[in-house]
RNA sequence: GCGGAUGUGGUGGAAUUGGUAGACACGCUAGUCUUAGGAACUAGUGCCGCAAGGCGUGAAGGUUCAAGUCCUUUCAUCCGCACCA
């Protein structure tokens, strides 16, 4: 009997696959069409680990099983392969990162075919050829045309020693990841001109999409989270002293009901009101000595900070707009930049972390309900605000909370010193980077014309390839080392100009490639809009990273066309499905300090195949379930395979003697199976889907367990089996179907037809319960008539034993289930 | 702190959404066979008990003929956000 060995037929399916093209996909198909697939790679030099098996494995099995299904599936293929490992590569040997990475994309390619997934490799795209990120830079001069890419100062983290720029990763506790030692100086931040995506115009309509979708639950409250709306006011307080008697102080806050406690402001370090005054302060020492201080700290590291602290700006005071007091103000790093206006009213009897500064510093505290709680302590909570009183708030003693901040708000209005605003956490988006390896941004610095966008057709702004890759030390990227790069001709008027040396960052190149992968080879467009309107928006991405960032960005961009009127639906992504990471044997993450790691391809060489892999990947657990690998896992999976070729290759081998007898039982089990795995695969319920499965060999090796079957009936349920497998064991699918006598691939082949009436059994098996309780289990026909089984129930012998005499009160019947008597 | 989720055998996990808890596997026990293998096959396997029976879904209450599933309280774990004003 011909035995199932994974190492022959894997490597000649994959050929064949490859030379037939079976899983090219026809773009302009009539067919109705499924697109789907799993974020895309950054091709490391390290090869693929097991995370990646399952994320391309998910979707793998979903588009296999729309193919069968007769859709026009596209299961395309990229990478992502612009990124800083190459680059940090190139600085240390001088190789170009060009050359790196397209060996490991070779290598790439092959692991991906030797896990058998079905991906179109005929439309493969590169975010780091010329012919992608040409339509990378297409797409930042659509949004800079539409006023959404725009240049300001913003401060970026600074290396002393190496003279460059470095990324939050690069940043190890306060130190250059080259310079941590102890003699190395921490990180600073120096100011640079910089690119943003105005991606805070689309916060609001982002945020309010974010419900309808039919995403991983937990990734849309991330992404809520992320953009973070609060809905609060503006108040203007003047400023008194150190000469600023004509600035006034905007703050934000969500409780201004509390505006009569404000006993002092904070300002945030970097606020610009601080560098004004501050050095005229009776402290200027002091101020500008914290100030220095908090720069240093990173975002993280302050946050870490468990004890406030701050300095006051001696000798400057604001006037509470409500009732002209006049009070100090304060610098302090609790208050952030980057939220609201960078500077708070501070009201330490209502806010607890007012009230922890206050108590540190010995600043009066003012309580303005009548129960003394804190009340101001984020937007989500709710203490009933209409069961609070006002106090000490003047006028407005006595009203309740909601009452009293709507008419408080009203009267500021009135007054011209505040008014109802919305912020958000959500910031434009950085896109600049001063790096090397990365889509150029299509920028010309003209002397006479200022800031010039290179015109479409002149696009793309090659990369260059350059001989050090060394950042120049003047915080500009490794491009500008490229001189005769750098020197161009103004596209406006022609004199001399040079070349933006930022790059974009790498999340632009992901924001659109759900759509560059329906004209991977267009060399006149970014993507065919006829195309999109055809298979956008994506039906299933899957993913077990990036839930923030690149799917908040990935909205933007395809929100933003959508407008433009070049892709169909404001949404990307119909259903984002967000995996669980697969946990090493005891329970905790893989990591490349532990090696703990497991080698997809080295299981596969081992002899179990890329089938076995794939199944028992899909059957641990469900995909969203963190599961721990189990090295037994494995051949379990292996040997139901090999249990369904069994089944197949005794088929072959028997002289076509003729079993009938059974026909019933093999088709119930067949069509079973078949609904159950149908609708599972639909539901991403891999592991029971197997479980069904496993379940009909199971069946079928008892039925056939005396007898060698040969009937059309049999035929049919291994003919079944076998496509419900493919999905998940795809080579050992196809074998076997060509082993049933097919020419043409399973793949291509069709999805087994349910015949329902198969699913009704001729007889059932119901539960009889006493008082809840099981006691007696009764055959009956399907058919029968509820009085029939009542009675048929009650006359067994363990329920009357049960009844001990007595009459039963109630006897109740569910359907196809149980009969439930009441004493 | 806020928000979201999850607690089921020795293990991973099932359970038609209120209807026989533990599917399918792993592991374990016993056996069969043998070109002795990390093979294949058969039977058993929630717990206590010889059995009848009893007990069982983190814990405690409740609703119901019936609760893993619904309600209340509570404990634990995980995840996301977090000095967000």
């Amino acid at each position: 009997m011909k035995k199932y060995n994974p190492k022959d037929i894997e490597p000649k399916w994959q050929k064949y696959w490859d030379e037939n093209g079976t899983y090219v996909a026809n773009l302009d198909s009539d067919k109705e069409k499924y697109y789907g697939f799993a974020m895309f790679n950054y091709p490391s030099g390290a090869g693929i680990h097991l995370g990646h098996a399952k994320n391309f494995t998910i979707p793998d099995i979903l588009m296999r099983f729309k193919r069968q299904q007769g859709y026009e599936s596209y299961s395309p293929v990229g990478f992502d392969s612009f990124g800083l490992p190459a680059e940090n590569y190139a600085i240390k040997t001088g190789q170009s990162p060009r050359v790196t990475t397209d060996e490991a994309l070779e290598s790439y390619r092959n692991q991906y075919r030797q896990m058998g997934w079905s991906m179109d490799w005929t439309k493969e795209i590169d975010t780091s050829k010329a012919d992608y990120y040409k339509w990378t830079q297409w797409c930042f001069l659509q949004l800079y045309n539409d006023g959404l890419a725009y240049q300001k100062e913003s401060l970026q983290w600074w290396c002393d020693i190496d003279k460059s720029v470095l990324s939050d990763e690069q940043v190890i506790a306060g130190k250059c990841w080259r310079h941590d030692g102890d003699d190395d100086p921490l990180v600073s931040k120096k100011s640079l001109r910089q690119w943003f995506f105005k991606i805070t115009d689309y916060a609001d309509e982002i945020l309010e999409a974010t419900d309808a979708l039919n995403w991983t639950p937990w990734v849309k409250t991330a992404q809520k989270n992320w953009i973070g709306r609060s809905e609060g006011t503006v108040a203007t307080f003047k400023l008194d002293g150190l000469g600023a008697d004509n600035e006034h102080l905007d703050v934000f806050t969500t409780a201004i009901e509390t505006i009569y406690g404000v006993t002092f402001m904070v300002l945030a370090p970097e606020h610009p009101l601080v560098a004004q005054y501050g050095q005229h302060a009776d402290n200027a020492q002091d101020v500008d000595e914290y100030v220095l201080h908090a720069m240093r700290k990173s975002d993280i590291d302050r946050e870490k900070e468990k004890v406030k602290t701050g300095v006051p700006i001696e000798g400057l005071f604001a006037i509470n707009p409500v009732n002209g007091e006049k009070i100090p103000v304060w610098i302090a790093d609790y208050v952030l930049m980057g939220y609201g206006s960078g500077a708070i009213m501070a009201v330490p009897g209502q806010d607890e972390r007012d009230y922890e500064f206050a108590q540190k510093y010995d600043l009066p505290i003012v309580y303005t309900t009548d129960k003394n709680e804190f009340v101001s302590y984020g937007p989500e909570i709710k203490p009933d605000r209409t069961k609070f009183a006002m106090a000490n708030s003047g006028e407005f003693n006595g009203q309740n909370l909601e009452e009293a901040r709507q008419n408080i708000v009203a009267k500021l209005e009135k007054d011209g010193t505040g008014e109802a605003k919305v912020t958000y956490k959500v910031r434009d988006w950085l896109i600049s980077r001063q790096r090397y390896w990365g889509a150029p941004i299509p920028i010309v610095h003209c002397d006479a014309c200022g800031v010039v966008p290179v015109p479409e057709d002149k696009l793309p702004v090659e990369l260059p390839e350059i001989e050090n890759y060394q950042p120049p030390g003047d915080g500009r990227s490794p491009l500008a080392n490229a001189p005769e790069w750098v020197q161009t001709s103004c596209p406006k008027c022609g004199g001399e100009a040079q070349r933006e040396t930022d790059t974009m960052d790498g999340y632009v190149c992901s924001s659109w490639y759900q759509m560059r992968y329906l004209s991977p080879h267009d060399d006149t467009q970014a993507w065919d809009p006829k195309r999109a309107e055809q298979w956008m928006p994506v039906k299933f991405y899957n993913g077990g990273d990036h839930a923030t960032a690149h799917l908040l960005y990935a909205r933007f961009f395809t929100r933003f066309f959508n407008k433009k009127g070049l892709v169909p639906d404001p949404e990307p992504f119909q259903q984002m499905y967000f995996h669980a990471k697969i946990l090493a044997e005891d329970g905790t993450f893989f990591s490349k300090s532990k090696g703990n790691g497991i080698d997809p391809l080295e299981i596969i060489e081992s002899g179990y195949g890329a089938d076995a892999l794939r199944t028992y990947i899909s059957f641990m657990a469900p995909p969203d379930v963190e599961s721990p690998w189990n090295s037994d896992g494995l051949p379990s999976c292996y040997r139901f395979i090999n249990r369904a070729w069994t089944l197949v290759q005794e088929f072959n081998e028997t002289d076509g003697s003729v079993e009938e007898g059974q026909d019933k039982e093999i088709l119930q089990a067949t069509h079973k199976a078949i609904e159950k795995v149908t609708t599972d695969i639909e539901a991403i319920k891999y592991n029971t889907a197997i479980a069904a499965m496993m379940t009909l060999v199971n069946d079928l090796h008892k039925i056939k367990e005396d007898d060698t079957y040969a009937s059309p009936a049999w035929q049919f349920a291994l003919e079944s089996l076998v496509q419900l497998m493919a999905p998940f064991a795809p080579h050992a699918a196809e074998e076997l179907w060509r082993d049933l006598g097919h020419g043409d691939s399973i793949h291509i082949s069709h999805w087994p037809e349910l015949d329902e009436q198969y699913l009704v059994q001729d007889t059932m098996t119901l539960a009889v319960q006493v008082n809840g309780k099981v006691r007696a289990e009764i055959e009956v026909a399907a058919d029968a008539e509820e009085e029939a089984i009542k009675q048929e129930a009650l006359s067994q012998e363990n329920v009357q034993a049960h009844l001990d005499g007595k009459e039963p009160k109630k006897v109740i019947y569910v359907q196809n289930r149980l009969v439930s008597v009441v004493v």
